[in-house]
DNA sequence: GCAGCAGCGGACCGCCCGGTCCGCTTCTGC
DNA sequence: GCAGAAGCGGACCGGGCGGTCCGCTGCTGC
């Protein structure tokens, strides 16, 4: 990565925090001109950075996630591993729930390089946990960290229509308790 | 509902069976273009039938609702109501799944009459399932159709990106796990 | 069989949006 | 302070798609 000049990483740095914060507010098809207005830049600049709109959406996804996997292996540590996997849940959970239209086509992101490797570190991390706890018979066999991903965040979506405010809670708490043995 | 012309409504049964596919072999996003190409008839035509695309989708999204409302007011006879919910379930989630990119935008269809109508009649069947087993206690108390409806097709959702074959089963029946009392 | 109208369909429109390009601006190393 | 390069941004392009329109077609009632 060459070096910047000052006012382009500074651009950069602006872009990729107004992304995020477009995808949070306006949903997962905001437009490059959305979002470069709320960076205060031409959206030619955005091009600049980023290649294409996809590349833009994987850059701010492996923010998130690299986030994420700093928070799991802290989690590692604990000695009480049902509780750091149900933590470790309900954190994810709640980013999910926040930034759930930069989610939205997370799938679609695995052919950026770091998006890839920033997923399966996570979930080499989560499966840790999940080992551990299905060894101790506490936790259904058969699932892994992707299962339990794709059904926390399909329950985070599915919250978003309900009219209660803690729907994402219930559904959350209900897919954990159908994962128990 | 005026009476059509033979020809207008064979092609408006043909527009609607060729949405329908249309809808499941390509995706929710599928044109209005390939729909009457699908359907054999200019895409003028569709516009005739069917004032906006939504429409369009409103109306196909109708028809399977009401097979599922027949479906599910037979079951409300059956003597073993957690039997009857639980096939209803799987059913209702084979259908979605078979049909997922159409029941994808159902949220947005509630402004069409005839969409809503047969939802809310669902529902209430589904409803009186559920009360029963709540009230016989072998059904988690506080959840009702909406919420099953959500978190089941958020489950077939999420399996969609799943390696296995059968990753729908398997999700479907953690939801429904976690729906025990 | 024919008149007349319901229905057809494809040419066309306008909008949106991702992506490109190039003349101008601003930073940086000396 | 200056030269030159790095960066900027908005005008512009092209493709896609929802929706309209109108001249032609072929169905229907008599």
């Amino acid at each position: 990565m060459a070096v910047l000049r000052a006012d382009a990483q500074r651009n950069l740095d602006r872009i990729l925090v107004a992304a995020a914060d477009a995808y949070a507010e306006v949903g997962p098809d905001v437009t490059i001109d959305e979002i470069a207005r709320r960076a205060g830049v031409g959206h030619g600049t955005v091009f600049r950075h980023f290649p294409t709109k996809d590349a833009l959406h994987a850059a701010v996804i492996a923010v998130r996630l690299d986030e994420l996997l700093a928070y799991a292996r802290d989690l590692l540590e604990r000695p009480d591993t049902r509780a750091a996997l149900e933590e470790f849940v309900w954190m994810a959970a709640d980013a999910v729930r926040r930034d759930r239209a930069l989610f939205e086509g997370i799938e679609e992101c695995g052919a950026f390089e770091d998006v890839a490797v920033a997923k399966a570190e996570l979930h080499d991390v989560v499966d840790k946990l999940i080992r551990r706890l299905q060894r101790s018979g506490t936790l259904r066999r058969g699932v892994d960290s992707r299962d339990i991903g794709a059904l926390v965040g399909a329950a985070i979506k599915a919250s978003m229509h309900a009219e209660r405010e803690d729907a994402w809670r219930r559904y959350v708490q209900i897919v954990l308790d159908g994962l128990r043995a």
